[in-house]
DNA sequence: ATCGAGTGTCTTGATATCAAGATACTTGAT
DNA sequence: ATCAAGTATCTTGATATCAAGACACTCGAT
């Protein structure tokens, strides 16, 4: 019945159905994909970024900063609200990546307490070569679909997405 | 123009328009997304998951087992190549679901260099509980589409996912 | 029968992360 | 001016995970 052929997350929800005819497993079908797709998307990001000599973690904090645009500073709060990560990983990872020279660390001049990471060139640089592969590569994946199913698909996810933004 | 209020990666793909304006980032409106609706997800498993005294780490141990069907016993390879974990991972794991009373571990008559990892009754139960529950909280999480919908979008996250399907 | 390659599981050592708490500074109320 | 509560960052200790390798067993070829 589907225009595709039967994949993993079918065959999951078959035996599910198997085991347990009276539960309505059926948003597995969305969800379960969606996980899954997240995890395959995580290890094709790490090959691309890989190509760059970043992890994928590295390009997070870097491309939070790049596009805070210039100067390209944020402070490790603002860090840790866009890359949901605690602020104890935060401190260790803007640590590396100043080892790494891609990002400096100085005081905040307007508060004492606080302090500012902002991108060095060599991080811009490499930031925005791993993003335009990044991208590159995303737009293969997506190939597999028309130009408006990719609009419908957007739309969908959008809606799925709204509840969670508080 | 969309028919949802801008979010989050509305705003991230404006910022890197704004940032790279020679870059199409298109990809990003699907593909962030979904690494997006991952995350919420992966907390909202999490939170259903503590109600029944899990992690999720657990419900994806026991429910491969309780998928497998009677008499509800898969191997810890079998284990490893459904949940995308390394070997020692899972042996760490079978270790403390057998703490907790949840899995029984035994050798494998036709094999010895083989285990077997086996569901307890116990673990059945709190597994099937678990399991009515999740998918009773993602149907609500996916009540903002239509039922028409909902076959779309698992029609087009099956076609992106297909080329994953080694 | 024996040998070597392959397979299945577990162990070891290193590391990134988290939760909780410590420290230093700011802000607003009195 | 002072103080309490709030905020921003960093430190500490515990832990789950991974990569690599060790160990035991199986299987096919000779």
């Amino acid at each position: 019945m589907p225009a595709t052929p039967a994949d993993d997350v079918d065959r999951i929800v078959e035996a599910w159905r198997r085991e347990l005819p009276d539960l309505d497993v059926a948003p597995l079908h969305i969800l379960s994909r969606v996980s899954r797709l997240a995890r395959h998307l995580d290890r094709t990001r790490g090959s691309v970024f890989a190509k760059h000599g970043l992890e994928g973690w590295e390009f997070d904090v870097l491309s939070a900063l790049r596009r805070a645009g210039v100067p390209y500073e944020l402070s490790p709060g603002a860090l840790v609200a866009q890359t949901l990560v605690t602020s104890g990983t935060m401190t260790n990872r803007v640590d590396r990546l100043t080892t790494r020279g891609l990002v400096g660390r100085g005081p905040d001049p307007s508060d004492r307490r606080g302090v500012k990471v902002t991108l060095t060139t060599a991080g811009i640089t490499v930031v925005d070569g791993a993003m335009a592969d990044l991208v590159d590569r995303e737009r293969i994946l997506l190939s597999q679909l028309q130009s408006s199913e990719q609009d419908q698909l957007a739309e969908f996810l959008r809606r799925l997405l709204s509840p969670f933004d508080l």
